[in-house]
DNA sequence: GCCTGTTGTTCAAGTAGTTGAACGCCTCCG
DNA sequence: CGGAGGCGTTCAACTACTTGAACAACAGGC
C-alpha cells in the first residue's frame, strides 16, 4: 500500500466491472435500474477501496457544502453551550460547523485589536463555500458591511444577541430582557431591598445586549415601585471591573442589593466585598445573569438567571437549516427571544436592618 | 441585485474586458506577463462583483483544501486553550480548523454513547477532504482502525495526551509526567507529608494519561523515600468522584496529602472535605493537575500544576504542517513532550503535628 | 524588412464526479 | 416472431476554475 492515493470513483467501478456512470449512481442511491447483485458489487469495493463521497465536487456540482460558519469563540461556559448547542443539531442534518474566531478567544472584543485578521477568517469562511454564517454579537457589528454582502448572496445569516436594530437584516435570537429583568427585579424588591445599583459590562456597539438589560432592570424597579437603581459600567476596555465593584459598595449609604448583568461582573462584587470585609449576602445581595459553570460553586453561590444557552444554539442552527431547504427560504428576518429562568441560591437574602447597617458604616 | 449570485471568474473577465485565462493567471499573481493596467482592470473588476477564490476547485485541483480537521471537545479550560492554540497557528498558515466532537461535549468518553455517531462525525471530515487530523485522547483509541487507514492514505495525524503504545503510528504530544510527577512529590515530602493519598481519573484505555500520571506518582514518592502511596481511582462511569474522595479522607490514619490527577479530581476532594468538617491545608493538602479556570478561584485556591495548553495546541497545528509541506514529511512519528510548573497557592502547608491529628480525631 | 519583446489570446486537458438521454442487449411472454 | 421490460452502457454537458503550450498582434530597434 506504499503509494496508495485517495481512492476515485473509477477505481471503484474497475473493481466491480462495471462503467463509471453505473458506480456513481448506484452509490447515490438510484438503485431501481440496476440488479441487486452489481449493486451489491459496487458497494463492496467502494467499502474494500475505502471510497468515500467528494463533498468538494458536490460542492462545485450543487454550491451547497453542508458546512455552516460560525464565528464564534469558546468564550465562556455560556458560549461553549451556544456551541454545543449549534454543533448537535447540524451533525443530526448532516452539517458540519466550522467554528472561527480571531486572536486569543479570552479576550472580549475579538475584532478591534486585528480587524484585518477577523477580515480573513470571514474570507477563510466564504472561500470554503459556507452555506450559513452563526455570528455572536461582536462579529456581527464589526463586519456589517461584510454580512449585508453575504446576504445578497442569499447566506443565510443568524446573530445571536444581537439585533441589526435599523434594518434587520439578518434573523436573530435573543433573550427575553424585560421578563428576565423583571424575575430580578421582583425577587430583589419581594426580598424588601430599597437601595439597588447595577454593574453593566462596557457597553461597546456590540454589547447591546448589555444596554438593554440594563434599561429593562431600571424600568422594572421603577415601575415596581423599587426606587431609583443607580447603575455603574466598565469602561470601554472592560479592565476595570474591580474599581467600579470597590465603588459601588463603599456608596454611603450603601445599596442593599446589587445586580450585575453578568456572572462575570459579579466576580467583581465578590472580590470587592472581600477587600472590604463585607459579607454576601448579609451586607449585600449579589444577582447575576447566565448561570456560568462558576456561579454555582461561588461562594456564597451565585443567585443568578439561568439562561439555555445550548437552546441559543440550536435554535440559530435550525434557523440556518430552515432558511437553506425550508419553506423559510424567503420570509423576512425573524428574532426568537428566549426566557432565562431565576436560580435563587445564597448570595441574596433580605437586607439586614437599618439599625445593623448604621452599626457596620 | 435580487438575483444576484456568487460571481465567477468569467463574469470577473467580462467585466474586465480579458480572457478567462488571462483572469485567472492575474489574480493568481502571476502579472509578469501583462501590462499594470490590465492587471489593475482585473482586480478592480473582482473587488467590484466581489469575486473570492473557490478552495473547493482548489481543493480538487490541488488535493489540498486548506482545513484540518479537529476532533476536541470544548471539555474545560484546557481543551478550550489547546483549540486555541490549534486556531492561532493555522490562521497565521491561512488554514482553518474543522472542530468536531460526539454528543454532548460535557461528557467526558465521547464515543461510547453513540459509536456510530463518532464514525460519522470522522466521515464527514474526511468527505470534505481535510489535510490532516488532530485528535484527544479517547478518539484516537476509539477509532484507531480509521486512523491507520488515513496514514495510509498519508493524510497526517497528532494525537494529544496518547500515545500509541505498540505501534507508534501517529505524533504525538503529552504531559511529561516523570517531571511533572516529580515536582508534586518533592513539594508535598519537602513540606514533611509522609501519609499520602492520589486520586486518579477513570483509568480507561483513552486514559492512559491518567494511569502514567499516578504510576510516576507512587514511583517517585518512594524513590524519594516518602513512603508507600494508596490510590484510588473513579469507576468505570466516572461518576463516584465524590465516594472515592470521602473514602480517602475517611481513611485512619488519614492522609495528610491528596494528589489528584487533574483539578476535576481535586473539587470532589474540595467537597469531601466541606462535608466532613475538614480544613485546607490544615487538615489535609490538595494538590491538583492542570490549572484550569477554577483552580485559583476555589476556596483555598488549588496548589496545581499548571500546564500550558496553548503549547499543546500549537505544537499540534505546527507539526502538523510541517507534515504537510515541509521537510518533515517522511520523517518517523515523533513525540513530543512538554512540561509543566508547579503553582503554590495556599491548598498545601505542612501538616500538622501528630498530636493535632490526634485531637481532630 | 526582420528580429525581439511585450502583452494577451485561444486551445485543450485536467481535477472528481453527476446527470439526462439515448441506446444496446438479453430474456420472457404472448 | 414481436414487443416489453430489465439491466447496463456510452455520450456529452456541467460544476469553476488552473495551467502548459502554441500562437498572434503590435511596437520598437537595428
Amino acid at each position: 500500500m506504499a503509494g496508495s492515493q485517495v481512492p476515485r470513483l473509477k477505481d471503484v467501478a474497475a473493481k466491480a466491472n462495471v462503467s463509471l456512470s453505473a458506480a456513481s449512481r448506484i452509490l447515490r442511491g438510484e438503485r431501481e435500474r440496476f440488479g441487486a447483485e452489481t449493486c451489491n458489487r459496487v458497494i463492496d469495493a467502494a467499502r474494500a477501496l475505502g471510497w468515500r463521497r467528494n463533498l468538494l465536487v458536490n460542492g462545485m456540482q450543487t454550491g451547497r457544502t453542508r458546512t455552516i460558519g460560525v464565528m464564534i469563540p469558546p468564550f465562556d461556559s455560556f458560549w461553549v453551550d451556544v456551541l454545543a448547542g449549534i454543533h448537535l443539531v447540524l451533525a443530526q442534518a448532516d452539517y458540519l460547523p466550522i467554528t472561527v474566531w480571531v486572536g486569543d478567544c479570552q479576550e472580549m472584543p475579538h475584532f478591534e485589536k486585528d480587524e484585518d485578521e477577523g477580515f480573513k477568517q470571514i474570507s477563510r469562511l466564504l472561500d470554503r463555500r459556507v452555506d450559513g454564517l452563526i455570528l455572536w454579537p461582536s462579529f456581527a457589528v464589526a463586519y456589517y458591511d461584510h454580512f449585508r454582502e453575504l446576504l445578497e448572496r442569499r447566506v443565510p445569516v443568524v446573530v445571536i444577541d444581537h439585533e441589526y436594530s435599523e434594518d434587520q437584516i439578518a434573523d436573530s435570537i435573543e433573550t427575553d430582557e424585560a421578563a428576565s429583568a423583571r424575575a430580578v427585579a421582583e425577587h430583589l424588591i419581594n426580598l424588601g431591598h430599597e437601595r439597588i445599583a447595577c454593574l453593566s459590562a462596557r457597553e461597546a456597539a456590540w454589547q447591546a445586549w448589555s444596554v438593554r438589560r440594563r434599561e429593562c432592570f431600571v424600568q422594572v424597579v421603577e415601575d415596581l415601585g423599587g426606587g431609583e437603581v443607580k447603575c455603574w459600567r466598565l469602561n470601554a476596555w472592560g479592565t476595570d471591573g474591580l474599581e467600579a465593584a470597590r465603588d459601588i459598595l463603599s456608596q454611603s449609604p450603601r445599596p442593599t442589593a446589587v445586580f450585575a448583568v453578568t456572572d462575570h461582573e459579579a466576580v467583581f462584587l465578590y472580590e470587592a466585598a472581600a477587600e472590604l470585609g463585607l459579607r454576601i449576602p448579609q451586607d449585600v445581595s449579589i444577582v447575576g445573569f447566565a448561570d456560568l459553570d462558576f456561579a454555582a460553586t461561588l461562594r456564597p453561590p451565585l443567585t443568578t438567571m439561568r439562561q439555555r444557552p445550548r437552546e441559543y444554539g440550536r435554535r440559530a442552527a435550525q434557523l440556518i437549516l430552515d432558511r437553506l431547504d425550508g419553506d423559510m427560504a424567503d420570509s423576512p428576518p425573524t428574532t426568537i427571544r428566549l426566557g432565562a429562568d431565576l436560580i435563587v441560591r445564597k448570595s441574596t437574602s433580605r437586607p439586614a436592618a437599618e439599625s445593623a447597617r448604621d452599626r457596620d458604616d
